[in-house]
DNA sequence: GCCAACGTTGGC
DNA sequence: GCCAACGTTGGC
């Protein structure tokens, strides 16, 4: 079992939008990198740290679980979608995504600004600089760290 | 809105 | 295969 965590904009897609849809295909990647982890090393029961990205404050939203292995993203084959690649045929698809299924909404907001602060957690990727990645795996200390921050600010 | 740090594209 | 130009991410 792995841990990751994975970045959403709240505006566009929210820890409280997966509440409310208990699971939801993490579509419209277009970052290879990110793919490959979806493709390749995510699988059923793998845990997820729902980080909020682009938001006042940016952190650790809640957990969610990996509940589908990566299958063929569908808006990638939709015309109508901001997300559709024409370079792409069901054929030979270009882009995956997993299912994630809701898991908690943290009773504490893990803020990045809290995660920047604690020595524990400074080899995190999402505190180094420059990295924009918005899947990430993370190592199961820093994710037993998070989880101790979210139950106690 | 700014901009640093990346990632992608396309001409050559 | 190089690399300049361009686009995107995401914190601030």
């Amino acid at each position: 079992m792995k841990y990751w965590l994975m970045k959403s904009e709240p505006d566009v897609f929210s820890i409280d939008d997966l509440k409310k849809k208990k699971s939801s295909l993490w579509d419209g990647v277009r970052n290879y990198q990110a793919r490959n982890f979806m493709r390749n090393d995510m699988h059923p029961g793998d845990c997820v740290l729902f980080y909020h990205s682009n938001a006042t404050p940016p952190g650790v939203a809640g957990l969610a679980t990996v509940s589908k292995q990566a299958s063929a993203d569908p808006t990638q084959f939709d015309k109508k979608s901001e997300y559709y690649d024409p370079k792409s045929s069901k054929e030979k698809p270009r882009w995956f995504c997993v299912e994630v299924q809701f898991k908690e909404k943290f009773k504490h907001f893990v803020s990045l600004e809290a995660i920047k602060q604690n020595l524990d957690l400074k080899d995190m990727l999402v505190v180094q600089k420059g990295q924009r990645l918005s899947i990430q795996p993370v190592e199961k200390k820093h994710f037993d760290k998070i989880l101790k921050m979210a139950l106690k600010p």
